[in-house]
DNA sequence: AATGAATGAGCATTCATTCAT
DNA sequence: AATGAATGAATGCTCATTCAT
């Protein structure tokens, strides 16, 4: 957690060393990632740096707990939808996913990398712990599930989540590869319905199967 | 490529030299993989790595190639599956990695890491190429299914190889943390028999998918 | 030229530094000369160079301009002679440089050994320019000699000045090898008028050659 | 000295690797001088470098003295001029270096710099020796020339010495430049005449002086 | 509290020299 | 004697962290 010192700041200045730390952390990894670059992005002077965080180990958990907080606080979606129908409500979700980006472009990347195991190197407790609720989510969402009957009831809760989770997160990060690549002209909204189709035929897999009926 | 001199030596040295280089890069990552300390694990001195690679990072790169080319030459069975059924070459290929696995431990979880994309640092062309040529490898399968009937033909190639490498990929990583944290004491075939039922449920769901019927 | 960090060192700091420079190039050469010796010497951090100057290279090539700003700040004595007289102006010039050498005797012999193309392996552009520069005020002297009838004038401008340049240096460069080997006793004014001495006949030379009339 | 394994190579042998050394510590320096590199450009295994000689310092030394033997031997004008004109003599140690260049475009900078005093760094007594001999010969060339008239007796033979030295190595190091600089096309002997010309104001100037009469 | 200069540990890399074949 | 691989000391440079103002 950062010093008091650092949540004296402004709103606006908290908000800008959190994304000059998160920017510079994706471009260059966590060990290339420049204290004083991330500072000087932040317009804040390198020393200050060192009285708002302990360290850059800090600095990054606690700018992965920061970008977690403000996609969850302007996009709670899926909490808000019924869960009572897992799919449907992971549907939901992968469009939330494509307006969340076309906002917080780095902040969905970031993230991604960071549940796909990359800055493993920084990974500790507080970080396994974050990931771990996110799959206890998932979790519930398949427990829900069974009891309503729409997942089948025959395979263990975790065999499930894996398989939705792996899936999904391929499905995301391939997504993001592409618009990454593609620059701005993808955010108009053709490619959207592209990307709309795709989420269909990728939820019918996860229901129906890959399987030949 | 290693330069002339590394190949000069006996397979041996080659092979500790490797090893050692993968077991630091694993461990420590690229950046803080130390190479002195890799000579020292393979009873070669410092300067004598500036002999066989011209720099860290080509050392990682042939890292990765020699790994890939030791599991493929030693156990290349996904290619002597029969092609006529995916999901039971997939299933035959995760026995396979459990047999790898308890052979060359740090190989396979060293190229899962690259595959996840770790080390997305020293990423560069030739990486990406053999990344790209293993989707191509599932590409293939996928059109081969739907050809003789075991894929479904209404969903695009792309959409289908990315759900099931999703999938495989969780699956797999699944595995072998559980794996790396239980410590030579899951090598029995107790262990293996709960695991080859878990692959059965998994290949289940690619085939059937989650919705109850 | 130094990063401004080097500016805002206290004077005395920045002239340790550049003294320490200095002698370390002076007595190891430049690809001998050690920075974090240097550091030491200066009482300053190895790091902290980095800090001032952006390698070793730039802080060679400001040592020289600094040494050439010194001698002409505090000696600006060719300039104030009348150039109304080449030769008598060549002749204050060498008196100087002994005043000159018995306060500074390491940039003395520092600026001596660069004009004398040691250190060639890092000489560049602008090194060049200030060598160029040196020569071009001999060249004007020259110029202003052949006008006021004190030079002769069937000889070309380039050549007079080869010939000018090169005695002056080879005197200067025996006089600095006699003092370096002799120490501190040629400090005394005995010594000094035997100089003096072959200043005169140097210079006589210079005017009236070596042949007998 | 170089080892006797040095000598017992072929003449053809010693010449390559000699070059080899020269051309290397001429564009390098010393410091940066690779003895690998000069192996290899002699055709000859950097572990063999070590058998001809005790260590990279004696590889030099003997390069100095390799190269004066060569161009004495070669190119013995100075001495085959009667001693009794000091200003003919020099005229036609000029005409000579001239075409000493032309064919040993190498060794002739190359001991150009050796005297000009780069290299200093590894300067010893033996390189001294050299350069004193040098210098003894000029003396004894204006004691002759006191003797027998051509040169004035009021001036100590040192000081005529410094001068004459002094100026001839300026005008040759410029000589040197000019033709580095222009490359192929100034062997032609429209470059030549110039030089005579060039020449003949030197010697000029040496006898007579800069002095307008 | 903010600043940015000072510090020094850490590490990749080079290369003269030794050594085994 | 010839070879070239092995060795490891030496050093430039980076950057997280501390410190003085």
């Amino acid at each position: 957690m950062p010093k008091d010192t650092f949540f004296n700041l402004s709103e606006e200045k908290q908000d800008k060393v959190m994304r000059s730390a998160i920017s510079e952390f994706l471009n260059q990894g966590f060990e290339k990632g420049n204290i004083g670059e991330i500072a000087k992005q932040a317009g804040v002077a390198k020393g200050s740096m060192y009285q708002y965080f302990e360290n850059k180990k800090e600095l990054f958990l606690y700018s992965v707990r920061w970008a977690m907080d403000i996609m969850t606080k302007k996009y709670s979606s899926i909490q808000s939808v019924p869960a009572n129908n897992l799919f449907e409500s992971l549907y939901q979700s992968s469009k939330e996913t494509w307006r969340q980006f076309k906002v917080e472009k780095e902040l969905t990347i970031f993230l991604q990398d960071v549940f796909l195991g990359k800055f493993s190197s920084v990974a500790d407790e507080s970080l396994a712990q974050m990931m771990k609720m996110s799959d206890e989510f998932v979790l519930q969402l398949i427990r829900d599930g069974k009891k309503n009957g729409t997942i089948r009831n025959d395979i263990a809760d975790h065999i499930l989540a894996l398989f939705m989770i792996g899936a999904s997160i391929k499905f995301k990060q391939d997504f993001l590869n592409k618009v990454k690549d593609a620059g701005e002209s993808v955010l108009d909204d053709h490619f959207y319905e592209a990307h709309d189709h795709e989420i269909r035929s990728f939820t019918d897999l996860l229901i129906n199967g890959m399987g030949a009926k």
